[in-house]
DNA sequence: GACCTGCTGCGGCTTG
């Protein structure tokens, strides 16, 4: 029964008084929505006590009925193992404390096997866990059992999965529960930092959507931003990321305060940063500690603990601290170089004065001259609350796949049951018969093209008509290889005792020679042998050694933050400087004008400057790295189609360089409509090594898929294996089964996710519009020179390097 | 004078 009036939720609002918390109307709104039986999206800052106001929904439902209830009721998805640890522990107390007699289960990667068993002979009344480890349950012979009782579900931080193919697993989990259960189960979504709520509900729900209410806390969250400015912007250099020549500013920073995070976009970065900080301060050495993705998980559980109990003062981190230190607030964050979009730096901002009603405060550090804009864009963007939305995924056959193999590993299926619910969810609302079709024919024989061969065909169909594995090894490798991350191959390092440190990559170590000295983990380490993908390493009193670094998704400016600096640089243009960044910055984009000019947002502006190596052109649509990557791609392309010329192109966030060593004028070539969208897909495909990358997107589909297996747990497998195997079936997809869906899938996802499609027509949309503004320069501009220095960091040694800027210098002073 | 570049995330088994 749901409850109704005001006094039914006197017990939650006696449980925050209890605290010393206060209560919001979006609290009380939420507790209705939930008690009136009700499904949809909680959007809260972080910091304001959503989770708590959710969870105590479910308590205080749960509390109307007397008797115990039977089996599992609420089940409490979050994307972490450390969140639904720490979730786990303050549903335990809260539940404790208001009475309620349910026992709360936690179940990840973590739990131990015995925890597992004893979960699977008796379901807890709620069960904290992560998308992958539901999909575990559901292979699972029982699983219909599992979740016959299933009230409600409650996802946390969602926008960290919608928009991944995580999500998708979440939406077709969601859709077997509804399926499964005739009475409606209640799913809310909870999130903080989202552009596009409506359409995060939308996906949560499926078709589901009619019953949704969206609960949007009216708390205006405190987050002071202050950009730390250099005395003038002549200080700050025209390039680089890393910022150490601000550590000065930074020390008296951490001085202040008990516990600050200082963010660093890159994990070599962070290395750097620690590195420095305890040799320039050595007060700090014992009190500041490094937290990546790299590192030994042990340490980072250590240093989380650390900074928590106030052991630490300062911790290094990358986006690994995100999330996940949910109950343990620092003081201070501080953001070294350009966060590159508003969500993450309004995450991180959150991670300080994570109470309800406290002020959160970030300092951002600009690395280089240009990042002052993105500083004024970023707390603009902040005060008038615009979020980037989060793009979900459609018709993900890889996903699909699995689930199907999944359910077929559990408890069995039959298809046309589960055709409806799969085409519940929104990721499949679209599916075809075809595609279905084609789907189910994969899984039973292997398809047009593997048939011959026994391992693909997984599933096999019973007398009764239902789809079913019962080889026991290929229900053994599904259960090892569930679930949409696909992790690189790494080389794990450890000393010679066998202590784990962390891992590198492959390319790092094989550089190395035994003896060889390198950094890494806050530690001088040499290396002992390199075997069986572990670098076995000693201490070494050795200072000097190279950093290792990651390769990894690049990060690209997201197009809230590219509209808003395009428009910052028109106000430029007309002089229009407000706000202390921009007052800073306005001398060098002064110089930019001089030197050339600053594009109002109806213009394209376009350099041309010869030197030695030949012409350099350079284009700034200002729309991230990645459009400008295919763009550049594609002005070299559409040239090189008249005439035989051949470039070489580089780009960043701002604008990108074609550059070859002939003697040409660009005018020359702005009349063949280099920016036209007609056989815009043919030519992008032409221009950019389409086959090149779609294999390393088919990679990672077709491991989802099931197709390779990535080795037993521990063992793993060498980069080059699993590149090879996943080559092999590349062709024979290609060659006998052009039409398989997997492969149009792995060409979809790089137009539509590394070249972000529907950005790049909007951008060439718009260059269509605007007015060319060409300008011929004998030097070097602002814009211009930081493309130029990274176009020659990708052919030279740092050292070369350094003496190829001298040479530059040289040249461009005549 | 300017330069060290690009994140995160989960899950599973064997068998003495």
């Amino acid at each position: 029964m749901a409850l109704k009036t005001q006094k039914d939720l006197s017990p939650a609002l006696n449980w925050f008084n209890s605290k010393g918390w206060q209560a919001f109307d979006f609290q009380q709104q939420c507790w209705s929505a939930y008690l009136h039986c009700k499904s949809g999206l909680l959007n809260a800052p972080t910091g304001s006590g959503k989770t708590y106001a959710i969870w105590l929904a479910c308590v205080l439902q749960a509390l109307q009925n007397p008797k115990k209830a039977k089996g599992l009721q609420v089940i409490w998805v979050t994307p972490l193992r450390a969140l639904a640890k720490d979730i786990h522990s303050a549903m335990s107390t809260c539940c404790r404390e208001m009475g309620l007699d349910w026992e709360i289960g936690l179940r990840t990667g973590d739990t131990s096997q015995k925890e597992r068993q004893a979960q699977t002979k008796n379901m807890p009344q709620a069960l904290v866990t992560t998308p992958e480890s539901i999909h575990v349950l559901l292979a699972q012979k029982n699983a219909p059992k599992t979740f016959a009782n299933l009230k409600a579900v409650i996802v946390d931080e969602w926008h960290e999965l919608v928009g991944s193919k995580r999500g998708v697993q979440m939406e077709l989990a969601l859709a077997y529960f509804r399926h499964l259960n005739p009475k409606p189960i209640q799913t809310w979504a909870v999130s903080a930092t989202i552009g596009n709520l409506e359409e995060a509900a939308k996906v949560l729900l499926g078709d589901q959507y009619e019953q949704c209410e969206i609960v949007k806390a009216k708390i205006d969250k405190k987050i002071e931003v202050e950009t730390i400015l250099p005395d003038s912007v002549d200080t700050l250099p025209w390039i680089g990321h890393l910022g150490l020549n601000m550590l000065p500013r930074i020390t008296p920073i951490l001085d202040e305060h008990t516990s600050t995070l200082l963010f660093t976009n890159v994990r070599s970065q962070t290395e750097i940063w620690y590195k420095t900080i305890i040799e320039k301060v050595p007060d700090l050495m014992g009190l500041v500690a490094m937290h990546h993705g790299s590192l030994d998980l042990q340490v980072r559980q250590w240093v989380e603990e650390a900074i928590h109990a106030g052991k630490l003062k300062c911790v290094v981190c990358t986006s690994s601290l995100d999330l996940g230190v949910d109950f343990r607030p620092v003081d201070m964050v501080i953001q070294v170089g350009g966060p590159k979009g508003v969500a993450r730096f309004f995450q991180r901002a959150g991670r300080s004065g994570h109470r309800p009603g406290a002020t959160s405060k970030i300092y951002f550090l600009p690395t280089h001259s240009l990042e002052l804009i993105e500083a004024a864009v970023l707390k603009e963007a902040i005060a008038t609350h615009q979020f980037e939305s989060r793009t979900p995924l459609l018709l993900c056959y890889d996903v699909l796949v699995q689930y199907l193999v999944t359910l077929a590993v559990g408890p069995g299926f039959y298809p046309d049951e589960v055709r409806a619910h799969v085409q519940s969810t929104n990721a499949y609302k679209d599916l075809t018969d075809q595609e279905w079709q084609w789907c189910l024919e994969f899984i039973s024989t292997g398809g047009n093209s593997l048939s011959a061969y026994d391992e693909f065909a997984k599933v096999e169909i019973m007398n009764d008509g239902l789809w079913k594995v019962n080889n026991r090894k290929t229900a053994m490798r599904h259960r090892l290889s569930m679930g949409t991350i696909v992790g690189d191959p790494v080389v794990k390092v450890k000393y010679t005792s066998g202590t784990y440190i962390g891992t590198v990559e492959e390319s790092f170590i094989a550089q190395l020679k035994e003896g060889d000295t390198f950094w890494f983990a806050g530690k001088n380490l040499a290396l002992v042998r390199f075997k069986d993908l572990t670098a076995q390493v000693r201490n070494s009193k050795k200072k000097t050694g190279p950093i290792p670094r990651w390769g990894g998704g690049k990060a690209s400016f997201t197009s809230l933050l590219s509209d808003q600096l395009r428009r910052k640089i028109h106000d430029a243009s007309i002089s229009k400087f407000e706000g202390v960044e921009m007052k800073t910055i306005a001398p060098l984009l002064e110089k930019q004008a001089r030197l050339s000019a600053l594009p109002k947002e109806n213009e394209l502006l376009i350099e041309q400057i010869k030197s030695d190596e030949g012409t350099h052109i350079y284009f700034y649509p200002f729309e991230g790295k990645y459009v400008h990557e295919v763009l550049a791609a594609l002005v070299a392309y559409r040239i090189s189609v008249s005439q035989p010329i051949s470039f070489s192109i580089a780009s960043n966030d701002y604008g990108f360089e074609v550059l070859t060593d002939l003697d040409i004028e660009i005018e020359d070539f702005l009349e063949l409509d280099l920016f036209s969208m007609e056989n815009l897909l043919d030519d992008i495909k032409a221009s950019i090594n389409n086959t090149e990358m779609a294999k390393r997107k088919f990679r990672d589909i077709a491991t989802i898929a099931g197709l390779i297996f990535q080795g037993y747990p521990g063992k793993g497998m060498t980069y080059k294996h699993l590149q090879a195997s996943s080559t092999m079936i590349y062709k024979v997809f290609e060659d006998y089964d052009p039409e398989n869906l997997l492969l149009k899938q792995a060409h979809e996802e790089v137009l539509s996710l590394q070249f972000e499609r529907s950005r790049l027509t909007e951008s060439l949309e718009r260059i269509n519009k605007q007015t060319i503004l060409l300008k011929k320069l004998s030097k070097p501009t602002p814009f211009c020179f930081p493309i130029m220095v990274d176009r020659l960091r990708e052919r030279f040694t740092t050292e070369m390097l350094s003496e190829r800027i001298e040479k530059m210098q040289l040249d461009f002073q005549t």
